[in-house]
DNA sequence: TCTGAAAATCGATCCCA
DNA sequence: TGGGATCGATTTTCAGA
């Protein structure tokens, strides 16, 4: 893991909105946008990557193509000692599991899990939840439908 | 939008998987990896584009080098007439809000919010939620640490 | 850190199998 | 659909300022 603390200027954050709407956006496509040369925005964009500010390029796939069709969040409660993440470790290993989050209050965790069905989502509560030692309770929150699902970040106009 | 149905075969899933992890992957070098024509890749990749299975090509910025360091999900009970997501539109055009879902049980939507901190996390709610008619009341849990984070989809092996 | 130029590589389109 | 060839565009490296 790299360094983190770098000063972002104002080209740097125009160069991030690009990519995050776009993560394909050519170098020369940036460079005309933004008025220079090709090479220098090369060099940006692997500063960038080297200071794990871009973390990494991913390809949204429509879930639907792949009959995903069901989302759900679950709350779990773990008897996890204080620091010690190790259910939240196991829950992070599950593929269908996309997101693991320490959450405050009730000593638990909230994970974001994309399944087939509902058959799919008892399956993985049963065989994959199931068998991490430590899970004391969870409860299943149902997507219905999704209104928005993006990652992008609100990116500041002036520093 | 176009149409979703649409057989995918093994290579299709092949180039979502490599796209998936590195969404800047050429089409030369996904061509040599899948010992494949890069022209015949790029009927695909086109292909998948068009009929929305690829949605699009997004950079994961770090959150941390935006100083946006606070994580929050939010359940907000709604009186919406069934069917008429209006203050789930309204929730999804605030910048901050990532995700928004609209969930089964108590006639409510959970959100992904993003704010730099606590103080960022009350404007919000103040500023933007506070001005949404038909919201009736909000409980938040705060991310303390986050320990996965993807949007990956599990790709079948066969079909 | 940027520019500009040169070389290597890639994207995009064509026709043919 | 996939393969091979082609041309124009892009990536990448390097020197200089």
């Amino acid at each position: 893991m790299a360094k983190l603390e770098y000063t972002l200027d104002q080209i740097d954050y125009q160069i991030l909105r690009i990519m995050q709407d776009n993560a394909r956006t050519n170098n020369a496509d940036i460079a005309r946008e933004l008025g220079m040369a090709p090479s220098a925005i090369l060099e940006r964009v692997k500063k960038l990557e080297q200071k794990d500010i871009i973390l990494q390029y991913n390809a949204k796939i429509n879930p639907d193509a792949l009959d995903q069709k069901m989302l759900s969040f679950i709350f779990i409660k773990a008897q996890d000692i204080i620091g010690v993440q190790k259910v939240g470790l196991l829950l992070a290993e599950i593929p269908e599991v996309q997101e693991v989050h320490d959450i405050a209050g009730d000593d638990g965790y909230l994970i974001k899990v994309r399944t087939n069905d509902a058959a799919g989502l008892v399956d993985l509560m049963r065989n994959s939840l199931g068998k991490i030692e430590g899970i004391i309770s969870t409860r299943t929150t149902i997507v219905l439908e999704t209104v928005k699902e993006e990652q992008k970040l609100v990116i500041p106009t002036k520093k």
